[in-house]
DNA sequence: CCCTTAGTGTAATGGTGATTACACTTAAGG
DNA sequence: CCTTAAGTGTAATCACCATTACACTAAGGG
């Protein structure tokens, strides 16, 4: 069909993702050559992974890969950055702060979980990790899109918390780490290693539950309490400041 | 050359069973070619290095590290194992237990943060996590040696104070591993990745006894000001609103 | 001095895999 | 239908590297 001829256009939308209704043939070809490049480096690690391998899987031709990527650090660069992409954003929820603290936590934690522990993420990490040395640019990349994000996204509803005298805090920002870090746990190091981590739903809310009530315990504003937090039996007891 | 007496070169291989008092040529070889590949894997990576390199810088031949390490997979897993075995024990400490606790718990982090950011550590768990996919077996003796370990000392001290009465808790090990996330925070992603992390001792310190109030505020025994801080920069921080 | 054993050097062998070259086939606009 | 450009398949090219083979040297006990 006569949609824009316009190479501008096409180069545009491969940037953005969606834009014009043509998938035109290239769009096609080079989504199914990160689906296929992605899942094998998943499987089997970057240096292990052939790009026969990929366009064996991928269909299409090597060629067309070459054209496209350059060469195969410039295709696990793209892929590395399309993934880091799509992080970001889980975090979402304008909801939190109309709702009681213990129960936004809750909620932050559960999506701090929920996107650290995914396979996208964990296989992110690793890549990252593992070629720290021959793409060390790959790491500021990840860093900005996945920790620094999300951190800054929880230092924002606990700076707000502090300000109607909810929390007690010097540093939103050292907060929001103690707070990521005791959601995660070494739920993230594991994973990237092999080794087992919380993985049902509901192991995971038992966890975040018990982080919150610590991360309560250690930050809440001070009134004299001890008495096991909980999670619901949390609640009510914020209404006094102190 | 140098084959005058080694105490420690013989303690170690007092350890492998052969009490035997010669360093023994052997021994020597197999001392030089581990302390280069070790080298060579934590600058380029077990992938990029390739054995011929590892002979060019420990001098020898490749014959040699063949006939002692049967193949390269071989090397690196002995090389692992032993730098593995290395992180144990850096915990020791049988003095803590007559301190005053945030001082014995600031011990404790400080040793953590040592040994978790050692440039040896760093290497193993670079290691480790970049060839989880082909040694499946290292991730386990990694873990084994360094997080269980070390969690295991903590939980233990931790135990100890919640019977006296100056802490709370209702799990030893999950307190053990918040102090320690709460100790370690990024530190140990970072490091692997490249990024930044707290370095200078005076740096770490400050954030050590940050943590350790942080810990003792989420699981001190509750009375109405917390139990009396002996290190600088601990101070409650009920009394500071801001 | 001879023999054995461990260690050395060097040069195959064999395989793998990134990257390129090239001749061929589509797709579709004009 | 023809042309052009994109996409395809296959087979080179070129390196690199683990692993092995082999002929050689050093050491030390007898």
């Amino acid at each position: 069909m006569g949609t824009t001829e316009c190479p501008i256009g096409k180069a545009f939308s491969a940037l953005k993702g969606l834009a014009h209704s043509k998938p035109s043939r290239r769009e096609a070809r080079r989504d199914a050559i990160m689906t296929a490049a992605t899942q094998l480096f998943v499987e089997k690690g970057y240096g292990a992974t052939s790009l026969n391998d990929v366009v064996r899987l991928s269909g299409g031709s090597l060629s067309t890969l070459y054209d496209m990527f350059g060469s195969k650090a410039g295709l696990f660069r793209a892929i590395v950055t399309q993934r880091c992409e799509m992080m970001t954003g889980t975090f979402e929820d304008p909801d939190i702060y109309s709702r009681p603290i213990a129960e936004a936590l809750s909620d932050l934690g559960m999506r701090c979980m929920s996107v650290l522990t995914s396979d996208n993420t964990v296989a992110v990490m690793r890549s990252v990790s593992s070629e720290a040395l021959q793409f060390p640019e790959l790491a500021q990349v990840f860093y900005e899109a996945g920790p620094l994000r999300g951190r800054a996204r929880v230092a924002g509803y606990l700076e707000e918390q502090a300000r109607r005298g909810i929390l007690t805090l010097d540093s939103a920002e050292e907060a929001a780490m103690d707070f990521c870090q005791l959601i995660i746990r070494d739920a993230q190091m594991n994973a990237m290693m092999g080794l087992p981590y919380p993985k049902t739903p509901d192991a995971i809310q038992r966890h975040v539950n018990r982080a919150v009530g610590c991360f309560l315990r250690a930050y809440g504003t001070a009134v004299q309490t001890q008495a096991a937090p909980a999670l619901p039996g949390l609640l009510p007891r914020m209404a006094t400041g102190r």
